[in-house]
DNA sequence: TATTGTTATACTCTATAACTATA
DNA sequence: TATAGTTATAGAGTATAACAATA
């Protein structure tokens, strides 16, 4: 925990000063990079715990005019979010810093092997914590 | 990074139901359920990155009765910060589910083989980040 | 001069609950 | 009834800069 809270702050350090976002930001971002749209929905699931915070974010994201909101064909109820030609702009200048950071602190520590397993070990845990059913972990509550 | 925020996440879930603290103020409980007492220097070392985050988490765990500052005697700057009685009770009250939890979702997706790994890695990730000079990361801003 | 710590301030973020609208 | 999303609100946390005091 120690090691990815000083990776996650340096990390939010570069995307603040490269391109004025933060992680939670680039990470909405980078998946409308790659698919171009999405519903809310879509965009909490991989990244904000509650729906009124990702509509936060999504605000101000629209507000810096990196994405546009508007109204679903196919789902009346839902909102598509669009990046925009600014939205991509952000990302092609905040990348190669935070390929670099992550490259420095994280990649250069390690061997290719070390890498390959650590990515095995995380994806494990992650499938494993997505699998928990949400029962309550409070023993007793005082 | 995925996997450290779940994590993350139902830890402090967890601390706040079973002790209604944050996951920054246990780690300063639990820096001094073992010392007993430290600087504010010490503990932000350990914990935070800011003088004045530490300075405000002191005064939320002072206010709580979980911790005293107090003068220090070897050195007029300094306050020394001690875990008071209710404070250690608080460690005792959080510690089992905290254990439980992240037994149920780290260890038990993870072999000793993996957990040894993992252990290795990270601690050399950690120190790796540590290390780093503090050369400025962003490369043109805007 | 450097270090320790606090304060004032401003801002970002997050979650909860209530609400609207569509499926 | 369930799902998608927003809003209002309130609280927690963080960082910066200015400051006071001691080393």
């Amino acid at each position: 925990m120690e090691s990815a809270t000083l990776l996650q702050h340096h990390v939010e350090q570069q995307l603040r000063a490269a391109g004025d976002i933060s992680s939670v930001q680039f990470e909405v971002l980078m998946h409308l990079f790659k698919t171009r749209r999405a519903t809310m929905t879509e965009l909490a699931d991989g990244v904000v715990y509650s729906r009124s915070g990702l509509t936060y974010q999504a605000g101000q994201l629209e507000k810096a005019g990196l994405v546009t909101r508007g109204p679903s064909p196919d789902d009346e109820r839902a909102t598509l979010v669009t990046i925009t030609d600014a939205g991509i702009d952000v990302v092609h200048r905040v990348l190669p810093g935070h390929v670099q950071v992550t490259r420095r602190l994280l990649y250069e520590a390690l061997s290719d092997e070390d890498l390959r397993r650590l990515g095995d070990i995380m994806a494990r845990v992650r499938d494993h914590i997505r699998e928990q059913p949400p029962r309550s972990a409070a023993p007793r509550k005082r």
